[in-house]
DNA sequence: ATTTATTCTTAACCTGAATCAATAATTGTT
DNA sequence: AACAATTATTGATTCAGGTTAAGAATAAAT
């Protein structure tokens, strides 16, 4: 599918983001190996069980991860509108993912796969640093989450989402943010209670 | 203070693991920059509040980070003998530590300063790999961590540690174990008592 | 607009782990 | 060996959050 010259844009004004340096050599690079993808709400965008074949750009939509864990959706994060998403461990390893990627709406991709990155770090110094700085990036939001799971209440989980990240609470029912947070809508719906009294 | 010979087999041994294509020139730039550093049991190698300056190879001995959280240690994971710790984040943004690390016995650490490795990382293709590589192996530890703090029992926890590092319970006592697993040390000894029986 | 499905809330009760408090077992020290 | 200090266990009590079950509120579909 075609990728439109703003969608370009954007993709590369976050890639300068993390990497100033980009050139225009590599990002030509880049440009040729996209390729797009449009995925429907609920549809799987990476399955258990499959080897996860891309890092994505989210273009548009919005996307979450889950496992299911002894029956239950146990929700691991939630990526919107100009984030990365991907099961990464299993996208380094070349392993089965070990839970599921979907679309919570209607959302669009851009996917960049396994060969064609390990290919432009080979050829491109700084895609290399690119890929060091997605993975130090990953590290440091799993760092924070690993904080929160660790060290705070729910009540404070339930805060610190809040501030960090209001912007889930319109795209995301209240039942899925109970499980991210580690909790069940019911205790979930009593903490927002006590906190507007 | 000087590095042996054979200090120097073994931190490339380590290397090639993550990195099996490192060059001697590479390789030499790396032994030009390291440095050693004694730390005696109970001392800080990081401090909460100060940048962290370095990435450390535990060459001997055995670490652990904790955070003071609502007056407690909370600790945040153990490193032993042949692996490397720091709080990366706070290497990696410049920013105060937000925990400590700690030797628990008399420890030997060689040192990566931040400017050494930034320098190795322009240099050398190979080392802004192996930045990648460590920023990767970084992200899955903590990626298995998520997991286990969000979709287990304390009990799964601890049989899962026991599974995956039983040697930490030869050097650290029971009740960090406890405050890893993110319990207490009495939940952990009910735990303990439950299973045996 | 009415029905149907989904999501959210509330209440009663249960459970795993925290807290508080005391004792036992180790480990370290002189 | 005797003492002090640290670490581990056990019991009684409390509490956050889970479970079950029902009803209220939204949202979706015909």
């Amino acid at each position: 599918m075609e990728i439109s010259q703003k969608q370009f844009q954007r993709i590369r004004a976050y890639y300068k983001v993390l990497l100033p340096e980009l050139t225009d050599e590599a990002w030509q690079y880049c440009c040729e190996n996209f390729s797009i993808r449009q995925v429907k709400k609920g549809e799987h965008i990476v399955r258990e069980g499959q080897i996860c074949k891309c890092v994505s750009f989210v273009d548009s939509g919005m996307t979450y991860a889950y496992r299911l864990h002894e029956g239950k959706e146990m929700i691991i994060g939630f990526f919107p509108e100009n984030t990365y998403v991907s099961e990464y461990s299993s996208f380094l390893e070349r392993k089965p993912a070990t839970y599921f990627i979907d679309a919570l709406e209607d959302t669009v991709l851009i996917d960049f796969n396994y060969e064609q990155m390990q290919q432009g770090y080979n050829r491109y110094k700084e895609l290399e640093r690119f890929g060091r700085l997605i993975a130090e990036y990953l590290f440091k939001m799993l760092d924070g989450r690993v904080y929160s799971l660790h060290s705070l209440s729910a009540e404070q989980r339930y805060t610190q989402l809040l501030d960090s990240n209001p912007s889930v609470f319109q795209h995301v029912p209240q039942y899925m943010i109970a499980s991210y947070l580690g909790i069940t809508p019911e205790a979930l719906s009593r903490i927002r209670k006590r906190m507007a009294s």
